[in-house]
DNA sequence: TTGTAGGCGTTATCAC
DNA sequence: GTGATAACGCCTACAA
C-alpha cells in the first residue's frame, strides 16, 4: 500500500541513494534524473517515513512547542502561528504538555529530547526563562527559540514585543485623556512581561509629571478572577482611580465585571484598558481598549527562527498596536 | 550521553532482548532479572527512542489530534484533556494542522498516517463527520476515535454529550420562567451538534404547548459576529423575543453585545443563554446562563478510548450541566 | 525463562 | 553524477 523509497528507485530506474538525493534536495543530480525521480515519487504518492529518517539521519522533521499559559487564546494563537510555519517547512508540530501541572519540567523535556529527538523547540513564557530548561537544552545542543524571554537575552534566538513601550504607550494615552489616578493590575510575577509592563506604566506616570501612587498597583495572575479582585481592592480605596489598566485581557474583563457588579459606570466613572487583545476584548461591554500583541505572529516567527539557523542568535521584535475604544473616557 | 538499550543490557548483564521484554512489560522475565534491568534503566536514565521503536515495531507511541474549531477555548480544552490522558499512557500528542485552511484534509491526514504512523487519531467536529477522512482511516486500518460525531454512529468509538437533551433542558428552563417567545441562534451548519441542538429547542417548544415561530430561529456560525448579527435581526422583529438562546458562548456574547449596543436592558427586557460555558460566559455582563459541556473531559475520554481498544466500538456519553445565572429573568 | 539473527526505511560514507 | 554498503536503535520471530 504505502510506497517505500526502494519502490521509487525501481520505478525511476535509479538507485535508492539517488532518490534520497532528490528528496533531500542535494546537489549532483542530473536534471533529467531528478525529473524522473520526481515523477516516480508523485506517481507512487511516496512520502518518506519520519521514523526511518530520524533514525538514520540527523533530522526528525518534528519540532516541539512547550506552551503553558493561563489564556487559551494565547496558547491557541501561538500554536496556530507555529503550525502554519511548520506546514510550510514540511515539519510536524508536537504539542507538549504544558508546564502548569508538570512536576519536573526539565526532566519532562529531557524525555522529549531523548525520545522524539525534535529538530528544535519553541519555549513560551514562563518556560522561556526557566533556568533548568535552558541549561538542559544548551547542554544537549538542541536548537531552541524563545518567545518573550526576560533573562539571558542573546542566549538563543527570540521573538518578542516591547512590553515596556507598549505599557508606556497605553498609560500615556490614558494620561492624555485627562486621567491622573490610573490603577494598574500587574501580571503573574513569574512572567517576565509582567515586570516589563509595570515598568512601562511607572515610567509613563513619572514622565507625565506625577509621582506614582503605589497603592494604585495591584498584583494579578493574568486571569479573570485576579482582575476582578484587584478591581475590588482599587475601587474600595478612599480615592479610587478613574482608570484601570490591567496587564491582560482576562484581567481587564475581570475589572469590568467587578465595576459592573459594584454599579460603577464604565466608561462614565471608570475607564478600563487591557493588554493582549484576544477576542475577549470585544466580548465584554463596553469593548476594551487594549494593547494588541499579535500572538499568532509570535508563534510563526518563533518557528521561522528555528528554520532560519542564523550564525548569531537572531532577536526579532514584533510591533504592537494600540487599540483605543469607547471604554476610555475623560474622568468626570 | 544518551543511553541505548545495549548499554542497559551490558550494565544489567543480560541480553538486549531481555531489556526489551522488561520495557514492554512482557511475561517470562524472572522477577530479579526484571529488577536488575529496571535498576540499570534508571541508573542510566534510559529512555527508548520513539523513532527506532516505531520503525521496528508496531507502535509509534504517538497519537494525533485533528482539531478545528472556531473557539480557542474548545481547542485548548480538548487538547488539554487528551494530552493528560496521553501523559498517563506515555504517549506523545501531535497537534495536527486544523482543517480550516487545509485544502484537502484527507490527503493531509494520509500524509500524517504515512509519515508519522500514529497509533491512533482523535477527530473533533466537524472532521468527525468528514466522509473522506473516515473512509481513509477505515481503509488504512488506523484506529480512531470521534468526538461528537453526527453520522455513521457505531463506525468508531466516540464520546459526546446529548446535545438535543441539553438544548431541550435549557429551552424548558426558559419556558418555565415564563418566556414564550424564545429566539434561537443555531450553530454552524457544518457541525452535527448544530442540528441536534436545534432539534432540542424545537422539541421543547413543541412540548411546551406552543407552536415554534420559525422567524425566531437564526443561523449563526458559532462565532461572536454571527451571534451579534442574529441578535440584531431578532431584536428588529415587530414582536421581538424576550429571551435568546444561542448555540455557543461566543454567539451568546455577541447577542449580549448587540443588546447592549441597542440599549436593550439585560436581563430586564431580554434574557440570554448560551452553550458550552467556556470561561467566556463569566466575562460578559451579566454572566451568561449556559449549558456546560465538559470539553476537557471529552478530550480525555477520546484518548482513553484509543487506549482502551475494546472489541466493540465503545460509545461514551458525558453528562452536561445546566448553569442558570442572573441573566435569566421572567419577561416584563 | 533467555538469547540470536534479521530487518524496519532511510541517510551517511565512500567507492566508482 | 551515481551506486553499493553499512549503520541508526529497537522489535519480531525463532531457537535454545
Amino acid at each position: 500500500m504505502r510506497a517505500r523509497i526502494s519502490d521509487v528507485a525501481r520505478v525511476a530506474g535509479v538507485s535508492i541513494k539517488t532518490v534520497s538525493r532528490v528528496l533531500n534536495n542535494e546537489r549532483y543530480v542530473r536534471p533529467d534524473t531528478r525529473r524522473r525521480v520526481e515523477e516516480a515519487v508523485s506517481a507512487l504518492n511516496f512520502r518518506p517515513n519520519h521514523a526511518a529518517r530520524s533514525l538514520a539521519g540527523r533530522r526528525s522533521y518534528q519540532i516541539a512547542l512547550i506552551c503553558d499559559n493561563p489564556s487559551p487564546y494565547y496558547v491557541y494563537a501561538v500554536q496556530d502561528g507555529a503550525r502554519r510555519r511548520c506546514a510550510e517547512a514540511g515539519v510536524r508540530l508536537i504539542a507538549q504538555p504544558y508546564a502548569a501541572d508538570t512536576a519536573d519540567l526539565a526532566e519532562e523535556i529531557a524525555a522529549l529530547v531523548d525520545q522524539a529527538a525534535p529538530d528544535g523547540i519553541i519555549l513560551t513564557p514562563p518556560v522561556s526563562d526557566d533556568a533548568a530548561v535552558l541549561a538542559l537544552l544548551t547542554e544537549r545542543g538542541v536548537p531552541f527559540v524563545r518567545v518573550s524571554p526576560g533573562t539571558q537575552v542573546g542566549l538563543s534566538p527570540a521573538v518578542f514585543i516591547d512590553n515596556r513601550a507598549a505599557a508606556y504607550a497605553m498609560t500615556e494615552a490614558l494620561l492624555s485623556r485627562g486621567h491622573r489616578r490610573i490603577g494598574f493590575v500587574s501580571g503573574h510575577p513569574r512572567y517576565a512581561a509582567s515586570a516589563q509592563r509595570l515598568t512601562g506604566y511607572l515610567d509613563a506616570i513619572g514622565d507625565g509629571g506625577g509621582a506614582a501612587d503605589l497603592g494604585l498597583i495591584k498584583e494579578g495572575r493574568f486571569d479573570f478572577a485576579s482582575g476582578a479582585a484587584a478591581a475590588d481592592a482599587l475601587l474600595d480605596l478612599a480615592d479610587p482611580p478613574t482608570a484601570i489598566f490591567a496587564s491582560s485581557d482576562d484581567m481587564a474583563a475581570g475589572v469590568l465585571a467587578a465595576a459592573h457588579r459594584r454599579g460603577v459606570a464604565v466608561p462614565a466613572r471608570l475607564s478600563v484598558a487591557g493588554f493582549d487583545d484576544t477576542d475577549l476584548a470585544r466580548s465584554v461591554w463596553p469593548p476594551l481598549s487594549t494593547v494588541r500583541q499579535p500572538v499568532g505572529v509570535l508563534g510563526w516567527v518563533a518557528a521561522d527562527l528555528l528554520f532560519a539557523a542564523a550564525p548569531e542568535p537572531e532577536q526579532r521584535e514584533i510591533a504592537f498596536e494600540l487599540v483605543m475604544r469607547e471604554s476610555i473616557a475623560a474622568p468626570g
